[in-house]
DNA sequence: GCGGGTTATTGACCCGTATCAATTTGTGCA
DNA sequence: TGCACAAATTGATACGGGTCAATAACCCGC
């Protein structure tokens, strides 16, 4: 869970290379590190780590010590309810971080774990302060981090509160491509590796209603979709159904 | 909405005259400020404000350099949706503190409007930043709040996902009443300033069924509610409806 | 490539909450 | 003190999505 290799004092120089291996956009990009610096540094990168599909990258309970960066893959986070339910509150892709709480907490308040094979970069809760401290920015960013994470959950709760199940998908759909965008991902087609069951708990609904609504994008010929396979066949439509309550 | 009258460098004297002031226990108490020297200091403080009904602290877009300190009354979050209806995101009671994000986002992201009478202390960002230089402790809480404010939305997640209009409801009461117990406010017999379509609203349900919600509460003689008025009157049996589903 | 088990889809029916409409209860202001 | 408007309550009905049950598609290991 934690390799003990980091030098007492982490430069600039350091920095970077944690960067570069851990497609560290989020964390690096807004600190002013340039691209091309960082990619030419990426066999450097320590604290690389393949994880399979189920296993999780820290459980509630666990001391959190460490962020990470998604790098390969995807992840889920829930809570566990006191029934034993689970409720996914949400889901990270390649080129996010995830774990920022422990930022603020000595404990996990919530599991993370793969929803496929996947590669991640732990980034020591010890080092990102030591590095806030040499580089202000690096810290600011974080908080900044958080404060959207915060901002999500609003739109989480928006449509939560507000969204038919359609809706629902429509919007989770399009998210979801918008995100991959972001990072230079495929975002016209993809996969999708959140099951149905899981994706059906994450926005509230059923099973069969995440069905429905995925036959009735089929049908409307605004996506193509089968089992993780998914075509975004009309994004105009997609927005439409979007803005459209 | 910013007074200039902060000293060139904040020393543990200031805080305590902040914390006084603003009954800031979030903030200061963590950072081991002990009560009574809080209490003795209450007159030096500066930056209080009352605000009116329907006064806002701040609208979307405003230039955020404040977080605020609720001292007496309650105030309500809310986005504004693209078709012009709000979502109400969050509820602030005396003793809390919200606007947490101005530490991340130069520009304001939501609306905080007053239910009640109220009056509030105002932070400087500014001060505080200077502050957690000076006193660590400050800057760690300060992630611990946002935290935790990421850890209530996932409790509201949760409850927007799964729970009945009935837990809604008594969810909102039983917590409303947590929260007032923790800062030492009437927990059983107290007055909710919100009115019931903004309860409805953040709790994604319409004003009926929330008035609903209550008439069945109060048939089971859970507690007496009239508009503001309640008073829980069995406080095992609303625990019992949480935790069932 | 063939089972066996899991995941997704589809259909029929039902229930909880939304919606629409009508009162009732408050409340703030003259 | 009472009037007028807003907020809350209550009732009747409709509908979206939940639930239950059966089938189909897929995936994985052998």
């Amino acid at each position: 869970m934690s390799t003990a290799v980091s030098p007492k004092i982490l430069e600039l120089g350091a920095l970077r290379r944690i960067c570069s291996g851990c497609s560290l956009r989020e964390l690096c990009l807004p600190a002013g590190l340039d691209n091309d610096a960082i990619a030419a540094l990426d066999e450097f990168v320590q604290k690389r780590q393949d994880i399979q599909p189920q296993e999780m990258a820290y459980r509630a309970g666990d001391p959190a010590s460490n962020v990470y960066a998604v790098r390969l893959g995807s992840f889920k986070s829930y809570r566990m309810r006191k029934n034993g339910d689970i409720q996914i509150i949400g889901v990270h892709l390649p080129g996010e971080l995830f774990g920022l709480d422990a930022l603020a907490s000595e404990q996990r308040q919530v599991y993370t774990e793969a929803l496929e094979k996947s590669n991640i970069c732990a980034l020591p809760v010890g080092d990102l302060e030591r590095l806030s401290h040499q580089i202000p920015a690096i810290g600011r960013q974080m908080m900044r981090l958080m404060a959207r994470e915060l901002n999500n959950s609003y739109e989480e709760h928006e449509l939560l509160a507000n969204d038919s199940a359609l809706t629902r998908v429509a919007k989770f759909i399009w998210r979801y491509a918008q995100r991959r965008q972001q990072v230079g991902l495929q975002y016209r087609q993809f996969d999708i590796a959140i099951s149905r069951q899981d994706l059906a708990n994450y926005l509230g609904l059923q099973v069969e209603t995440v069905s429905r609504a995925f036959r009735e994008l089929r049908d409307r010929k605004v996506i193509t979709a089968s089992r993780s396979k998914l075509e975004i066949l009309d994004p105009d439509a997609l927005q439409a159904l979007i803005r459209k309550e």
